[in-house]
DNA sequence: TTGTATGCGTTATCAC
DNA sequence: GTGATAACGCATACAA
């Protein structure tokens, strides 16, 4: 059996509340009881018992964070910031995670709302669209967005538009005016807004948007990306260049199978990606990427969250912060 | 203010343990009853508090995680098989990290035990010596050691040896008779099990085991891998293939290093890493190593502890799963 | 089949 | 300064 109040204070001759009140430091209490029911708490190993605490004072000291998946090496430096400023602070990360989109993601947040098990929680999804994030916004807990932007919701994120118009403009002082774009086939605002920064720097540069440049990918990954390098080998007019705003192995991927196909990256074909992802610095050649600062929106996230959860400061805050376009050598 | 058992009970006309009795599926209900309550809950949108449960049943429902540190890939790994098969389980899992080793772990544990926030403790861990373990069994809550052996706890691991012993094997099969090992310079039985199949698969050919073959690093990354490529190079007898049990970033480094140093890899030099993760996909020339089974040690861990914590099993489980020797190009 | 009463370990509101 | 005592929301043994 675990050692509890109740323990401390009959050995101190005291009564739990006296405990309690040492235990919390609150004023009022005698240095003499103050010392001996310390000691005794010391003597015995008392932890406080967290769950009865949370039933006492509506607070479980614990912050949830559900991502869509694990998998993502995006998302995982994301947590780990989220773990690296949190181990200091008083709470704990309770994860969950969530493949399904909408209202599943919605039911998932409804339920660790109310079964009370956290105080606040950190959303890191790129998917929904407002009027799901608008069920959020509807239950009293506090909740930040992590990488997407909300009006509505406390949001961390990254300029989407400045990353992407940085990369492509960067190709077109290469000399390249057919440069692909790969994005994803389902909603994701991120992306979009990437997108957004490919067409401004093309416009810019007079250069007409073309639709058969656009190249459409499940996910982020190495296979996707190898799937649509045939795709854009056997287009009508072949791109010099492809970006990749969905992500780095999407970029690997193109390498891979580019090289494969007998092409020089970049002399024939530069590529960019997105994130920059820890294997952007194996591949050759290495990656000219996007780069996120991921440790840093976990840590900010976290920040805020506890800020909420402590001070229940009602203002909506957005913090954006920048991307910034790395050169390597594959473009 | 949340919706509880009360407010059902209220509106149903019924007390609250009727109410409790009803969510909790016991028998000897009436149906009409039954109905009543489960349509008011619905209607109401009520989800127990979990905080409240907790503190009635003594059972938080929560599985704690203990890791060293979130960066690997090969935590994240099994983490995510963790998660997998967690999904639908009812229960969440609560993540703990630390860089610390050893008294600073425990004392970790023991607060998380202690506090009541979880029923039984994954523990993810390869420096701790056997008395740190000890320490671990001493707590009453069910706890399951990953990716370590132990006698005194459950544990889920898998056999170092045989992966390095056929890595080993094969080198020697393709002529190799200099064979440099990287190991790492601090307490991690399995790297030292893994050493051990190295030797064997050496003797076993008739090969010396030298101690100047043997290269230290701190951490399993690349700039690691890169730093002591060097230190291989600039050796007296330079050997001809370099296996590295310490993991698949430092043979990526090595490669890196190797390639730049105008050495070809495999033809001049062999290198071999270990762990399999996907970045051993994206190096050149595409990575020779041994592949844990990650998702599949999460996805046992986390199916062990809830059988442990539901069923108080006493009988301790050791888990071995096997390594595979996976050949590809850079040896 | 359902209600009553009690406890889980803490915190908080009162008196004293 | 400290002690009673009542919550917190739920589960459960026992009574009815």
């Amino acid at each position: 059996m675990a050692v509890t109040l109740k323990d401390i204070a009959e050995k101190a001759g005291v009564t739990t509340a006296t405990v309690s009140m040492v235990i919390n430091n609150k004023p009022n209490i005698s240095e003499a009881t103050k010392k001996k029911v310390l000691s005794i708490a010391q003597e015995l190993n008392y932890y406080p018992n967290i769950i009865a605490r949370g039933l006492a004072t509506k607070r479980s000291n614990a912050i949830g964070v559900i991502v869509p998946n694990l998998a993502s090496g995006f998302i995982m430096r994301i947590m780990e910031g989220v773990k690296n400023t949190l181990r200091n602070a008083n709470y704990t990360v309770i994860l969950f995670d969530t493949i399904g989109q909408g209202v599943d993601e919605f039911k998932l947040f409804q339920r660790v709302v109310y079964e009370g098990r956290v105080d606040g929680v950190i959303v890191i999804t790129a998917g929904s669209t407002d009027e799901e994030l608008s069920l959020f916004k509807k239950e009293k807990i506090p909740c930040v967005l992590v990488a997407r932007q909300s009006d509505i919701l406390d949001s961390i994120y990254v300029n989407n538009k400045t990353g992407s118009y940085d990369a492509v403009k960067y190709l077109i002082s290469k000399g390249h005016r057919d440069i692909g774009v790969v994005t994803v086939n389902r909603k994701n605002l991120n992306i979009e807004e990437r997108i957004e920064g490919y067409k401004e720097a093309l416009l810019e540069a007079g250069i007409e948007y073309r639709q058969d440049l656009v190249f459409d990918v499940t996910n982020d990954s190495i296979v996707d990306g190898v799937h649509i390098a045939n795709k854009i080998l056997s287009g009508s007019r072949r791109p010099t260049a492809v970006f990749s705003p969905v992500g780095d192995m999407t970029a690997i991927g193109l390498i891979k199978e580019f090289k494969k196909r007998g092409l020089r990256v970049p002399e024939d074909m530069a590529v960019v990606g997105y994130d920059d992802l820890p294997a952007a610095l194996v591949v050759e050649p290495a990656l000219t990427t996007v780069r996120q600062p991921k440790l840093e929106m976990g840590d900010l996230a976290i920040n805020l969250i506890i800020d909420k959860v402590e001070k229940r400061d009602e203002a909506i805050v957005r913090r954006e912060l920048p991307a910034k376009f790395i050169i390597r050598e594959s473009a």
